[in-house]
DNA sequence: TTCAAAACATGATTTGCATCATGTTTTATA
DNA sequence: TATAAAACATGATGCAAATCATGTTTTGAA
């Protein structure tokens, strides 16, 4: 919908600098050898905004993983309209489904919101972990899980709830999983246009306009893209009812 | 939404018939004595309409797969109305899910529409079973990523298309996937009313109607919730042109 | 600091669908 | 095969949200 200048693959990846790498638990499972063959397989990307990691379409090549940054989960229908299914943040995995299994191709595009750094590893790599390593295996399936009942939740929001109620449970959510405790409210760390926030709740930007206007107003939350803040986290959640 | 009247769990589970255990891929990965100890742990359990195999909110005790029948995923909001994930199928996992981990509970209700057959275990068989083997774990995974993919693709189509192009991208999906090849069409194999197919696209019952006589009159479909056949299924493609 | 582009805002109009209401047909079961 | 309940049908009306249109404000880069 938003027209985006892909900058081309400008980003080569390199050997990770193994250091902190984080509070990703995934990476802490192994250990030992498993662990150092596992480094070794990582790299690292950078993108930054208006590029595309992989595009709807594209054959499945690498596992990743959030190191750093906002990544987003875009689908399209036929006549250009876009929709977001998923904010991924640091620790999150992506394309760990072995749809990618039999030469499939990605479902969906992702985009990062702004620079963002991403570990991967090649499909084969990423197997050879998953056989080896039995926790390794759970993690996935773990995860996976989480993110399968997230989708089904949204599902039911997007069947049954009103504009507003969406929204403010996509305001609740965001402000939960990675807000910024300040003391005007809860920030949200990314920039997050309204036209954003009607891709993530399946509406028109203006409707997302007049709503937050009304927020505004309720002083519910305050700012625009480049600084949101939740003032009343509470009072979203009664909303969203859930 | 629909008073159900809950026959109460008249279903004891018995040890499964060994014999033929179908087509469950998961099953037919074990060999030799991991496969003996599956099927020992693996009993049988049945349902009849109206019944709750497990309900929103139950701790969650088992892994479940679907034999014979199918099973609605159904969620509802705090005013009561509802709203159905999805259709399993013979050979469908549910509960796979580790998110079922730490004591947590249904996300959803499972209901048989129908008469069901549905084998099941405890979840810490199950784990053990996933931390033996490899290819059962990776297995699991490839099945949750493809759940996965098709709960997005419903976002997307929840979020961007109008009512009839859901209720015809959903008698694509049951018609593709369960449908029964007849010399008038596409008979589904399942009793599904109205309301069911509301339900399942996020719309009203009355709208389905009004929809369902436009495809009536259309040809594409005909029959009602015993007898429904999908009379052109190319041209619902087209519709739901995705 | 300037200035164009992007983001935000708000009104007018239309429309898809929910809701309510009432009637007919089909289905299951006594 | 009689009969109540469930499912299907259709009209009238209202409303949430899309669409179209036309500003104003903010932002980022020259």
């Amino acid at each position: 919908m938003s027209k985006q200048h892909n900058k081309s693959s400008s980003n080569r990846a390199g050997a990770v600098p193994h250091g902190q790498l984080a509070q990703i638990p995934l990476l802490n499972i192994l250990t030992g050898q498993d662990r150092q063959r596992l480094l070794h397989e990582l790299t690292e990307a950078r993108y930054g905004k208006g590029e595309f990691i992989f595009r709807e379409g594209d054959p499945t090549e690498y596992f990743h993983i959030v190191k750093e940054g906002t990544v987003k989960c875009v689908k399209s229908n036929p006549d250009g309209k876009e929709c977001t299914l998923k904010m991924l943040m640091p620790g999150d995995l992506f394309c760990c489904d072995a749809a990618a299994f039999d030469g499939a191709r990605h479902p969906g595009s992702a985009q990062p919101m702004g620079d963002v750094s991403i570990l991967r590893m090649s499909k084969k790599a990423y197997f050879d972990m998953l056989r080896r390593s039995p926790d390794a295996a759970l993690e996935v399936i773990k995860y996976l899980g989480n993110r399968l009942n997230e989708a089904q939740e949204k599902n039911k929001v997007l069947a049954l709830e009103r504009a507003d109620q969406r929204l403010a449970a996509l305001l609740v959510d965001l402000g939960t999983r990675s807000g910024i405790k300040e003391d005007q409210g809860i920030r949200l760390p990314m920039r997050l246009t309204r036209e954003d926030m009607a891709n993530m709740v399946g509406t028109t930007t203006e409707t997302v306009i007049r709503i937050m206007s009304r927020f505004k107003q309720d002083d519910l939350v305050t700012g625009t893209a480049n600084r949101l803040i939740i003032r009343d986290i509470e009072r979203l959640k009664k909303l969203a009812s859930t």
